[in-house]
DNA sequence: TTATTTATATCGTATCATAAGATATATTCT
DNA sequence: AGAATATATCTTATGATACGATATAAATAA
């Protein structure tokens, strides 16, 4: 493994565990796994869930009952396939996700708003926003 | 929420929902914040892993067990005090939880050095050290 | 020295999280 | 019409998680 690979995870790991949010509302491990599905791909039904967190149809399914019933998703029904359900976020789905997967925005406030200049803060982004668009084809090559 | 702040997670999240390792071995959510816990902090013991995941140290000593018993921690007892114990991660250890909140190296290495010039992985590497430097502010204040 | 506090360990009990086979209904495809 | 597909529900079972009660040992206070 190379420097730059170690180093690059260092960072990514301690920039994490400093910046998340700390004191977060009980939700199921595989709720969040769940919801980020939800969030990042398109179109996602009962079977891309189920095999997204590699568990049986009849599992996802209750999962995604779960997350009906406490409001953090809605459903609609494709109108291509009318088998097909639709999954999308609620206001509530899309605030606890961040909670759990985002840092915390008033440390990100105070860091990039206090402790950097314009030129920093603009660097930082600019590699964030480079970084991304590499990861895109990486991940869908 | 200022634009960036909004971007910047955005950017975050993608990026981590990409290159995150894709097959994970079943570890539990509780084991993976308590080797985080002892990686990123000095002197872990029972009492500082009960108060990091908030549960009570009866809890907390249940859980070290388990990771002793699966390798991935291993337990001396202070020179300066020797009721306390001092946690460390095993090699095995640091791996499960490197894939459990590290990005993939192998999506790593494709990105960094074959989706890159020199200038650009540099100019991320910088971004992130930055970002971490100031992280490190926020956290420590 | 004794009493109290602190740190961890173990046991028993309880609830929640997670999973999948069996079965069912509805829709789409052949 | 029959087969395949997509999801939903029920039942059963194991693992994850938590903490009060209790215990031992070490450190500190009186």
């Amino acid at each position: 493994m190379s420097k730059e690979i170690a180093q690059l995870n260092e960072l990514w790991t301690d920039i994490y565990y400093r910046l998340r949010y700390n004191h977060s509302e009980k939700i199921t491990h595989q709720a969040i796994r769940i919801l980020q599905v939800i969030q990042k791909e398109s179109e996602v039904g009962i079977k891309e869930i189920a095999r997204a967190i590699q568990v049986s149809h009849n599992t996802a399914s209750e999962h995604v009952k779960r997350l009906l019933e406490k409001g953090y998703i809605v459903k609609t029904r494709s109108a291509a396939d009318e088998r097909k359900v639709i999954l999308q976020l609620t206001a509530e789905g899309n605030d606890i996700l961040h909670r759990h997967s985002s840092l915390d925005e008033e440390k990100l406030r105070h860091l990039l708003f206090e402790k950097m200049t314009k030129e920093e803060r603009q660097a930082v982004l600019d590699a964030f926003a480079l970084l991304k668009e590499r990861a895109d084809d990486v991940y869908y090559r």
